[in-house]
DNA sequence: TTTTTTTTTTTTTTTTT
């Protein structure tokens, strides 16, 4: 038996293999010139065998994966291709050459041909395309109808040659020995019947290996590559044969993977918590990063620390001022600490990157660098389910192209760090042609690196980990954890120490010890059995919907279906060339990158598909989601993404490259609403605080306000009317909270400007927020006419935030830029930063923006339209404050909540809601029930139905208001435009005819201009409304009522849509969703119903809930027209009440 | 069992057996 070279104690450095010893092109393959059967045979030399760090592996391993091999062997040979390389044989040259020994025993065998060869390496990017659109003679082909397999190409050539060049391990990319399946049926343990999608067919399938111990449930997704072939019907898996990979489309991130190594519970928390959080190493980490690639990017003429530092101190500095001053570091500490990276950055690159930058030494496996293949390479593999960044492609001169992993940390040999590569060779093999290179790892605290040499079983390991990893990442419910680790030395370390321990609780794990129990026991001490019972019920409300919206809207789906399919699903634009690239920031060489793309065959693109600010992935016909980016300008025919690097150079120029842009279903928003839960568990203060007021029902309190003060409001409130100021002196007597419930129209916003107004004039600082960017602009930009522009600042916010000139110089970067050219950036920014005492956010921002760790807490937090948030995202807003105030309308929409069962158990009352009785009893709830809007026709219908006849008009002025017109000529309407009586009711001036149901009796009688409301799979419609209310708008256009004056609105979008194409020019159209918090002077709202509708109980019922139609009826100000079959509408309860209320109800018939 | 819709780049960067 041969024993492996490395076996042996090898105290020898590697040998450098220099590129003038050996002939080019094949530097790495090892030949025997003596022998010429041998001159085939191709040797690897990834040569360097100090493997303790390179691999898990040990003797054992190294033996058995020569057995291994000699099986592989055995079993290719048969085929035909002999595809056997002697992995024993890896080692430098001059042992290679002693070696020829044991390779006679493999002569007479059939040399291997195109194992290796360069111009077979099909990468991620550019060559990829290149290479094989013309190999395959794709680039004619509509990459649309690149059809996909369950992620692996049907285009994708099938070699028989290709092999993973690694014994005991398969080619991923060998597609022809791969099986795509569902378990159909469970045999017995570890032995099922499964069905091949990719054949057709169903095998036995049995696991024999220790790696997999976990049972397959039915109907679970499997990938097997090269399986034992037991029989024509029967497959396994074994320790030596074969690797599953359970539920492929699972992406588990690389990182995460890693992390499991260490605690799986932890890497678990990362995937699904998310919870951000950094540290002086991290960030050192990303500015080397970012540093190292620039490098690479811009190919100075000269590489040193000083060009390193200045790209750091001009480009990088002033983006970091944040980070460094919520770590509480100076810029100078920060560079010194540093300074030692760039000059081991500065010594690598001189080695070894090729000239004019560098002197192209060999790197530490013995190549040498031709040129950089592509930075912070994005895959994501559906074959062994793993996505990750690769963070430097090198393509070496034998043309293969290498992972390169930079690490910033402590360069003992960490296993983490090497099962990290492990994946990214994987999944580079993967787009390539299935052979398994080493890959690097290069250490920049101390320079040094190291080879990452795959080995069997290892990968295996790690595949069986990913595995794991996938099925609690897959399972969105409170027990889907993993156990945690046995001894809880690292715990409080762990930035997931508090998940841990609650969620411990929550849902005890299956196995623990009894130290980490007591752990977790007393770390969760100080919560009570009712505020458990509030962290379970909001954590599995979230994960509720999170689970529904990512069965809805998967990111899935780009693997199993075609671009054509994508599109056609209304996701995805397909048929894409990339028209322009350009900087976004021409002056700066760390802008980010602006990529237009526009159909090939110049058609438009389909409308409201991608839309501005949607997170896409870039994907070509060979692989997909080569780069992520955001919609940043949208046209009809083009659509411009902002990415952070450029598309690969081959990519780039490649005119025959087809893209397609796939919509990103970010999960975050539910990571944020569990990150909310559990911060209000958390033993702090101002925690528990929240969690009495929150969680217990402390009845708020108030203080008594000295007359003094009294005066002083009344005289800087003049404008207000008493219930306005009874609403302030609520908010600023509160000692906990106070709850303002705004009616419609009753000038809300006024009010918080006020009480802002008057709380900056008292020295308090204020955080306000909203659920949506649109109010907190809104408020922001109402506030600004009162308060002075330099003590407002705005944090986060959407392209339209930006878009508001006035807005854009409160926002945090503007604000940032102000400091250019200063001495002590992060001084100075702090000290600017406090000093705002308004400060604006969303809800979900404030719980996450870095800003909010390090400022001091604010006197108040004022949350605007509080009615429509959960209660899950409004609790990190308050902890930020001593105490708050909660604006909104109960009686308004609700927070949205898709799943009915976590909505039938409360997770659509709000946080305004739940306080409500117990604010009213301790007299800290004030109603701003006088509204400026409606006039008093209008505001009865509400005022009855939802409001107890609380809602009136402020004055006689509002509530006498009505429509004002210059009439029309009948002859300006063409013949049987609509019944001169209904043209009457429209423009008429009376007040009894400000609200006018318009009965369209369409039930069952099957009329031509009433169709049916149309049934589809999505939202619903109905054409004869659509055509009743054009004529209406007309009619009141025709009257000169100016369009901005007029809406249209229905509870569906697809009727908005419909309306939208309809109505005359300026007259808006939204759901009535959309309308809340705005007005017009004549509204017309459809209802969309007939008789047919379906089911109408049931349907009404979710729709048209007695919130929306509360809102739909206090939009309008002076008239408001409803549109509607009566006989239809009446089954349900609100609207059978409504109609009972309208003074006017129109019979309209068709003519 | 249907419909509303806002957030949000992504994946990573480090530390610890």
């Amino acid at each position: 038996m041969i024993k492996p070279d490395h076996a042996e104690p090898g105290p020898s450095a590697p040998v450098p293999v220099s590129s003038s010893v050996l002939p080019p092109r094949s530097a790495a393959l090892i030949v025997d010139k003596a022998s010429p059967e041998e001159e085939e045979l191709v040797l690897s030399d990834w040569s360097d065998d100090n493997c303790e760090g390179s691999s898990l592996s040990s003797n054992i391993e190294n033996n058995a994966s020569l057995a291994a091999a000699k099986k592989v062997e055995a079993l290719k040979a048969p085929q035909g291709g002999c595809n056997f390389r002697p992995q024993e044989n890896r080692s430098h040259p001059r042992i290679a050459g002693t070696t020829s020994g044991h390779l006679s025993e493999l002569q007479g065998r059939p040399p291997l041909q195109n194992v290796r060869k360069s111009s077979e390496f099909v990468g991620a990017n550019g060559q990829a395309a290149k290479r094989r659109s013309s190999a395959l003679n794709i680039s004619g082909l509509d990459a649309g109808t690149a059809e996909c397999d369950g992620g692996i190409l049907k285009n994708r050539p099938k070699s028989s040659k290709i092999d993973s060049g690694i014994p005991g391990f398969p080619s991923l990319a060998n597609t022809a020995v791969q099986y795509l399946a569902r378990v159909k049926e469970v045999y017995d343990y570890n032995v099922y019947r499964i069905f091949d999608d990719i054949r057709k067919k169903d095998f036995k399938l049995s696991i024999e290996t220790f790696r997999s111990n976990t049972q397959l449930e039915i109907g679970t997704r499997i990938r097997l590559f090269e399986p034992k072939l037991v029989d024509s019907e029967t497959l396994a898996i074994t320790n030596d044969n074969g690797v599953m990979i359970v539920e492929p489309m699972t992406l588990v991130s690389s990182t995460t993977l890693v992390q499991a190594l260490f605690c799986k519970r932890k890497a678990v928390f990362t995937e699904k918590f998310r919870s951000s959080g950094t540290n002086i190493q991290m960030t050192l980490g990303n500015v080397c990063h970012d540093l190292f690639q620039q490098a690479l990017r811009r190919r100075p003429k000269v590489i040193s620390d000083t060009w390193f530092l200045a790209d750091f101190r001009n480009h990088i500095l002033p983006k970091l001022a944040l980070d460094l001053l919520a770590l509480d570091v100076s810029a100078t500490d920060f560079e010194a600490q540093l300074r030692p990276y760039l000059s081991n950055i500065t010594k690598w690159m001189r080695d070894h990157m090729p000239g004019p930058l560098g002197n192209a030494k060999p790197l530490v496996d013995g190549t040498v660098i031709d040129d950089i293949e592509d930075i912070e390479m994005n895959i994501w593999s559906a074959g062994i389910g793993v996505k990750g960044k690769i963070d430097v492609a090198i393509r070496n001169t034998h043309g293969r192209v290498i992972p390169l992993e930079l690490k910033t940390g402590k360069s003992n040999a960490n296993k983490d760090h090497h099962a990290q590569v492990l994946m990214y060779i994987a999944m580079m093999s993967e787009l390539s042609d299935g052979y398994l290179d080493p890959g690097l790892l290069l250490y920049l605290k101390d320079g040094t690196s190291r080879p990452v040499k795959p080995g069997p079983y290892e990968l295996k390991d790690i595949l069986a980990t990913r595995n794991g990893m996938a099925g609690f990442a897959g399972h969105l419910t409170l027990d889907a954890f993993p156990d945690p680790l046995p001894d809880t030395r690292f715990c409080d370390k762990c930035q997931y120490e508090t998940h841990c321990t609650v969620i411990q609780q929550l849902a005890p794990p299956k196995n623990v010890t009894t130290v980490m129990a007591n752990y977790a026991k007393e770390k969760t001490n100080h919560l009570k059995a009712e505020d458990l019972e509030y962290a379970r019920n909001w954590l599995k409300w979230a994960f509720q919907e999170w689970a529904i919206s990512s069965k809805r809207h998967s990111n899935k789906s780009i693997f199993d279906l075609s671009a054509v399919e994508r599109e056609q699903n209304g996701t995805t634009i397909t048929n894409l060339t990339l028209a322009n690239v350009e900087k976004a920031n021409k002056m700066s060489p760390h802008s980010s990158f602006l990529l237009e793309f526009r159909r090939r065959d110049r058609s438009p693109l389909p409308a409201s598909v991608l839309e501005l600010s949607d997170v896409v992935t870039i994907s070509t016909a060979e692989a997909i989601a080569v780069q992520s980016g955001v919609v940043n300008e949208r046209t009809d025919n083009s659509i411009i993404v902002k990415a952070d690097k450029e598309l690969g150079k081959r990519l780039r120029d490649n005119r025959n490259n087809v893209y397609t842009l796939d919509k990103y279903e970010s999960s975050s928003s539910y990571s944020m609403n569990l990150n909310s839960v559990i911060a209000i568990t958390t033993n702090t203060p101002s925690a528990a605080r929240l969690r009495e007021a929150v969680i217990a029902l402390k009845p708020p309190s108030r203080r008594t306000m000295p007359a003094v003060e009294l005066e002083s409001i009344s005289s800087s409130t003049a404008t207000l009317s008493e219930t306005q100021k009874g609403a302030i002196i609520a908010a600023l007597t509160a000692e906990e909270y106070a709850l303002i419930q705004g009616f419609p129209g009753s000038g809300k916003t006024s009010t918080i400007v006020a009480l802002v107004q008057y709380l900056v004039a008292l020295g308090k600082s204020v955080l306000i927020t909203a659920y949506t960017n649109s109010a907190v602009d809104n408020m922001l930009l109402r506030l600004r006419k009162v308060v002075p522009e330099e003590k407002l600042l705005r944090i986060g916010g959407n392209a339209s935030t930006s878009r508001h000139p006035e807005m854009g110089q409160m926002t945090l970067d503007s604000r940032i830029g102000q400091l250019k050219g200063s001495k002590n950036l992060v001084g100075d920014a702090r000290a600017l930063l406090k000093s705002f005492p308004v400060v604006g956010t969303t809800c979900l921002t404030a719980g996450n923006h870095s800003y909010f760790e390090w400022r001091p807490k604010f006197d108040y937090v004022i949350v605007d339209e509080a009615a429509l948030c959960l209660q899950s995202a409004i609790i990190k807003p308050l902890l930020l404050g001593h105490r708050f105030v909660l604006v909104g309308d109960p009686c308004q929409l609700e927070p949205l909540v898709i799943s009915t069962e976590a909505k039938e158990a409360g997770m659509a009352v709000s946080l305004m809601e739940r306080l409500e009785p117990v604010a009213a009893q301790a007299n800290c709830l004030v109603r701003l029930n006088e509204q400026y809007r409606m006039n008093d026709q209008i505001c009865a219908l509400s005022s009855d139905l939802f409001y107890d006849g609380l809602l009136r008009c402020a004055n006689e002025t509002i509530a006498n208001q009505v429509i004002d017109h210059m009439g029309i000529e009948k002859e300006n309407l063409p013949p049987n435009f609509l019944p001169d009586d209904l043209l009457k009711l429209l423009l008429s001036q009376n007040k009894s005819d400000s609200v006018i149901f318009i009965d369209t009796q369409s039930r069952g009688i099957g009329s031509s201009v009433f169709e049916k409301a149309q049934s589809t799979t999505a939202s619903k419609s109905n054409r004869g409304e659509v055509e009743l209310i054009a004529k209406m708008c007309k009619v009141f256009t025709l009257a000169e009522v100016p369009a901005s004056s007029i809406g249209t609105m229905s509870t569906y979008r697809s009727q908005v849509e419909e309306l939208r194409k309809l109505v005359p020019l300026g007259i808006e159209t939204n759901t009535v969703d959309q309308y809340q918090g705005r007005d017009k002077d004549v509204i017309l709202v459809s209802f969309v119903h007939t008789s047919d509708s379906g089911d109408d109980s049931k349907m009404g019922g979710g729709i048209l809930s007695e919130r929306r139609l509360n809102v739909a009826l206090t939009r309008a100000k002076k008239k408001l027209i409803l549109v509607g079959c009566v006989e239809s509408l009446k089954q349900f309860e609100v609207m059978s009440k409504l109609l009972g209320k309208v003074g006017c109800i129109y019979k309209y018939s068709s003519f």
